[in-house]
DNA sequence: CTACATGCTGAGACCGGTCTCTTTTGTAAG
DNA sequence: CTTACAAAAGAGACCGGTCTCAGCATGTAG
C-alpha cells in the first residue's frame, strides 16, 4: 500500500540550511552548484539534503536567474509523422545542449497558435521554435521577438520576419517532382495540398499564406507552364486539412470528367487518404494513376507499388533549427540565418505513362 | 526590419499599478481576475495593461499559488503513432479542462524516464501522466505519489502502484488475435515485440517488466497451449526495440529451419519493418506467411493485402486517462480505478492457411 | 605589528506574482 | 449629522530560490 497523498510540503532551501546548521545562502550555494564553498560545509549541507529527500524547485530557480533552460516548440500537427520526426530532431538537439523541450500543438489554427505562444512565453521558456501556420497575422511572433527571447522558424519562412529560419527547397522540389511526372508523358497533374482556402478551385499565389505550401505550388505551376500544359492552376487542389476533406478532394477529383492522369500530394497524410480513394474505385497505380507525394513516410515503401517520393531531411530539418536557436540562447549575436536544406526524388513504382483513352 | 532583440524588461504587476495610479495590489485583483474592484478601476487598470503590453508571468503565479495548470506527460516514444495518438486524445482532454500538456520523451529508457520525471516535477506540473517503462524500478513513480502530485497510468499497469491507470485487455487481444492464426490452420508462429530482452530466445515471463509486454506474451502462450502447440515460448522472440534490431530479428526468423508460417507483431513499428523484410525476400502475404499486428496505423489499410489488426482504442486510451487525472486534479478522493478497454480484431487480407510445403 | 588580500559564511534584498490584513471611502439608517 | 457597515483600495508579507554585499578569520607581505 503506498503512502496516503499526505501533500507533504516539499523541502526547501531554508530547511535543508537548518538541519545542516548553515546559513540558507550557504545551503544555496551548495545545492545551486555555484559560489564557494568549504568542503567540510559542502559535506554536510549534501548530506542534509540526502536526508530530507531535498528537490529544488525549478520555478523558483528560473524566476530569479530569468533562465528555465527549457525550448518551447510549436507545431502545426504533433499526429503528421513530418512533426513528429523535426521533433525527435529538436530534442535531441536540445537534450545534447542541456535544454528540454516543451511541445505544444496548433492544429495549424492561428489562434491555437497564438494561446500556445502566450502560454510558452508565460511559462518563460528560453526561446521558442515555431512552425507558422500562416504569414498574414504574425504580431504574436514579432512579439516574441521583441521581447527578447530568441525565435527560430522551422519548414516555413516569414520573409517579414527576419530570424532564423530553416526550410527546405520547397520550389525545387516541386518542379522535379512535377517534371518526373511530365516526362512520363502526363499533362493533366493535380496537386492536392493542405491549406486552407476559400474555394478549392480559382486562387491566387498571393492568397497563399503558408511559405513552404506557397513555394510548392509556384514549383509545381512553374513546371508546368514549363512544359506548355495550359491553366495549369485548374488543377490545383486547397482544403485537404482533414480526413474527410482529403476524402472528398480525391473523390471529386477521381470522378471528375477531366480526371487527372497523375497526382502530387503535399504530405504523407494526404496521399495516404488519395491512394485509399484510388483503391476503392479499382484503380491501379501506376496504370491508371501516377502519384507521387511529399514526404517519404515510413509506409511508402511497403504499398505495392512503392510510392515515388520527395524525400525531405525532416530530422535535419528539425536538429539544425534548434541548433540554430540553442547558439543564439548561448549568446551568439550574427545575424539571422535562412538555412534551406536540400530534397531529393526517390524513384520508386508509383508513377508511369499515362493510361490512353479508348 | 524588426526592432533588434532589445531585451526590454517584461513589464510586471507593478509597473500597470504604476501607470494606473493605484495600488500594486488592487492592479494584481484586475490584472489575475480574483477579489472585488471597481469597474472605474477595473477599466483604468484593464487599459494601462494593454498600453504597456502586460503579460503575466506565469513563473511568479504558479510560485505562489502552487499550481501551474499543466499536466506533465511522459510517453515511451512520440514517433510511435500509437503513442501520437494517445497524446492527442490526452491533449483534447486537457485542453477541454482548461489544463496544458507538457510532453517529455522517455525512448522507453529508465533512465530518461527518472530525469523526465524529475524535471517535470521540479517544474511542479500539477500531476502526471507515465507510460512507465517497466515495473522494477518504480522508485521515481512512488515520489510523484508521495509528493501528493496525481499520477495516472497510460497503456501499462503497476499492480504495486495503486493509482488511476488505463489500459486494454492485452492478454484477451492477444488471445483473439493468435487464435485467428490458429484458426487458419497455423501451428509455428512467432510473436514479436518490443520489450528490452537478454537473449531473444529463452524467457521467463516474470523476465518481462511492461505489464502490457507480459500480458500479451501472456495471451499468446496460453492460445497456442490451448491449441496443444509445443513449447510455444520458442517462437517468442524479444528485442524489436529498433529499426535494426527489428529488421535483424525479422531476417533471422524468415530464414531460419524453422521458419513460422505466421507472425504477429506487438506494434505497427515493428510490422512494418517485418513487412519489409517479407517483402525483400520475395515471399507474399498470406500465400508464403500470414501477419497480424497490434494497432490499427493508417497504413495497414492501403498494402496489399491489407493487413489484420488488433484495433485499440488508443484516443480513448488516451483521453480516459487525461479525464481521471483531471477529476483527481479537481480534488476527487475516490480510490484509484483501474479501467481496461475493450480491443477488437479487424479482418483484413494478412491472414490464410499456412502454405504446403513440398 | 600593521596592512591588505583571500576564502568562506551570513544577512537580507530581490524576482513577480498572490493573499491576508488594515485602512479608507461610500452609503444608508438612525 | 452621526453612526454603522459594507465595499474598495492599499500595505506588506510570502513563495523558494539567487545574488550582492558585508563581515570575519586566516594568510602573507611589508
Amino acid at each position: 500500500m503506498t503512502k496516503a497523498p499526505s501533500r507533504a510540503r516539499p523541502k526547501t532551501v531554508a530547511d535543508v540550511a537548518r538541519a545542516a546548521n548553515v546559513s540558507k545562502a550557504t545551503a544555496a550555494r551548495v545545492l545551486g552548484g555555484y559560489g564557494v564553498v568549504s568542503d567540510t560545509v559542502r559535506a554536510s549541507v549534501t548530506a542534509a539534503a540526502k536526508a530530507l529527500d531535498y528537490r529544488p524547485n525549478e520555478l523558483a530557480r528560473s524566476m530569479t536567474t530569468g533562465r528555465s533552460d527549457i525550448i518551447g516548440v510549436v507545431v502545426g500537427d504533433i499526429e503528421n509523422p513530418f512533426f513528429s520526426l523535426a521533433v525527435r530532431g529538436i530534442s535531441d538537439a536540445a537534450k545534447a545542449a542541456g535544454f528540454n523541450v516543451i511541445l505544444a500543438n496548433s492544429g495549424e489554427k492561428i489562434e491555437a497558435e497564438k494561446a500556445a505562444v502566450r502560454l510558452l512565453i508565460g511559462k518563460r521558456v528560453d526561446g521558442l521554435i515555431v512552425t507558422p501556420s500562416e504569414s498574414r497575422d504574425i504580431t504574436h511572433l514579432r512579439d516574441i521577438h521583441r521581447s527578447g527571447r530568441p525565435l527560430a522558424l522551422l519548414d516555413r519562412a516569414l520573409p517579414e520576419l527576419d530570424v532564423d529560419t530553416v526550410t527546405v527547397d520547397d520550389r525545387e522540389a516541386a518542379i522535379r517532382a512535377t517534371r518526373v511526372l511530365i516526362d512520363a508523358g502526363h499533362r493533366n497533374i493535380a496537386y492536392v495540398t493542405a491549406v486552407e482556402g476559400n474555394g478549392h478551385e480559382y486562387f491566387d499565389l498571393r492568397q497563399i499564406y503558408t511559405s513552404s505550401v506557397r513555394e510548392r505550388i509556384d514549383g509545381f505551376l512553374a513546371a508546368c507552364r514549363d512544359a506548355g500544359i495550359d491553366r495549369p492552376e485548374r488543377h490545383v487542389r486547397l482544403g485537404a486539412t482533414s480526413f474527410e476533406a482529403t476524402r472528398r478532394l480525391a473523390d471529386e477529383l477521381l470522378s471528375g470528367s477531366e480526371r487527372p492522369t497523375a497526382i502530387l500530394a503535399s504530405d504523407s497524410v494526404i496521399a495516404l487518404e488519395i491512394l485509399r480513394a484510388i483503391r476503392q474505385r479499382g484503380m491501379r497505380i501506376p496504370d491508371d494513376i501516377s502519384l507521387i507525394t511529399f514526404h517519404d513516410a515510413d509506409w511508402t515503401g511497403v504499398t505495392t507499388p512503392p510510392i515515388t517520393v520527395v524525400d525531405q531531411p525532416v530530422y535535419a530539418l528539425g536538429h539544425t533549427v534548434a541548433e540554430l536557436l540553442i547558439r543564439r540562447l548561448k549568446g551568439d549575436i550574427k545575424p539571422p540565418e535562412r538555412l534551406v536544406l536540400r530534397t531529393a526524388i526517390i524513384n520508386r513504382g508509383s508513377v508511369g505513362p499515362p493510361p490512353v483513352r479508348w
